[in-house]
DNA sequence: TAGGCCATCTGGTCCT
DNA sequence: AGGACCAGATGGCCTA
């Protein structure tokens, strides 16, 4: 299911982050897959087969005419004059196990076993990929797998709204989009990574000496990369990296990735669906190399400034949105922000910092 | 220790 | 017949 989701509604995106990941982590999940051990198989089992395992043993029946000559005990044992209770199986008779066709089940199985493995871990990548191309992405914590599909469609839906309305969206509804449904850390996560975004729109000057580089393009993304240890623990705190948001502290370890907005997420909003959450960890750790600071297109550093506001909304935007927030005084002074401003095409802005 | 998340095994079903 | 897909069961790991 989760595959079909990837290949009906994210072919593209799944296309374009595959470029960034196949190198790394697609070839090292083949490796272990290959060399992956099948574990606790139960040899025991094996050797006797389950009764809720009749049709596989049937599907492998019709090769082993050598066998039929084998016990006739065995015939009764398997047969299907189950007695008792259990409805009589129709369909062809049963063959009875004997020596070899339990190897050859036993083999059988091992091979499903291993496809298994290999499906599952495809699948894994597939969602490591869609990690990526998310909002709020972290090596280092990932999010969970439903997570991760529910910020995906959040994040579908919004970037069809904005194309459907043709101009920026308010970040509260945006903010709301992409938390509906989410769990708490992960609403918070989207958040605060909304939350850093938005100021670095507001203090970051462009190249061009222009405040804010709002291209004409609604899709015009921005990313942010973010240290994070544990996305589910809400303690990870270090001496950097570690804001505010709504009263908790939060460090980073995400990339986050916006439309432009003008106005705060605001929580006390009525509109806002999201469930208010406790603090999320968000450390300010250094824990990535300085190698995936350069793969970052977009990287945020910060140090550890934290403003406490127990009890508020998020507050912050020169048009002050709903909160109506000045954001000079809610939020902490950054240095050392690195923020570029391209003027691509929509989409390949949007993608851009994906491979970079 | 409970709960969440995950990987794996397993049997059933459908399709080629 | 064999492979893909799916869902249930199980056990491990981690965190609160």
């Amino acid at each position: 299911m989760l595959s079909r989701l990837f290949s009906e509604v994210l072919p593209d995106v799944q296309r374009l982050a595959a470029d960034w990941v196949e190198d790394n982590e697609n070839e090292d999940c083949k490796a272990k897959v290959g060399e992956h051990e099948p574990c606790h198989l139960g040899e025991d089992e094996l050797d006797e087969p389950q009764e809720g395992s009749s049709r596989a043993e049937s599907e492998m029946a019709g090769d082993d005419d050598e066998d039929d000559e084998v016990d006739e005990a065995e015939e009764e044992e398997c047969g299907d004059e189950s007695g008792g209770d259990k409805p009589k199986k129709r369909g062809p008779k049963k063959r009875k196990m004997t020596a070899a066709r339990v190897e050859r089940s036993k083999v059988r199985r091992l091979k499903a076993n291993a496809r298994e493995r290999v499906r599952m871990h495809d699948l894994n990548s597939a969602l490591d990929n869609l990690r990526k191309v998310v909002p709020c992405y972290s090596k280092t914590q990932k999010l969970s797998k439903i997570e991760t599909l529910r910020l995906a469609k959040n994040y579908i839906l919004a970037l069809g709204e904005i194309l459907r309305n043709g101009k920026r969206p308010d970040v509260v509804t945006y903010v709301q989009m992409l938390c509906k449904g989410l769990s708490q850390p992960t609403t918070n996560l989207v958040a605060g990574c909304l939350q850093l975004n938005t100021r670095n729109f507001l203090t970051e000057p462009c190249s061009d000496g222009t405040r804010f580089h709002m291209p004409s393009s609604p899709f015009s993304v921005h990313a942010y990369s973010y240290r994070c240890s544990r996305l589910s623990s809400p303690h990870y705190q270090t001496g950097t990296g570690v804001l505010n948001l709504r009263g908790h502290s939060y460090g980073s370890g995400y990339e986050a990735v916006y439309p432009p907005g003008g106005t705060s997420p605001d929580y006390s909003s009525p509109d806002y669906e999201g469930q208010h959450s406790p603090p999320v960890c968000m450390s300010g750790r250094q824990q990535e190399s300085s190698e995936t600071d350069r793969n970052y297109h977009y990287s945020m550093h910060y140090s550890g400034l934290t403003t406490s506001r127990p009890g508020h909304s998020l507050s912050f935007g020169p048009s002050g949105g709903r909160s109506g927030g000045a954001h000079s005084e809610n939020i902490p002074p950054f240095h050392d922000v690195h923020l570029h401003h391209d003027r691509a095409p929509p989409y390949e802005d949007l993608n851009a910092f994906f491979h970079n």
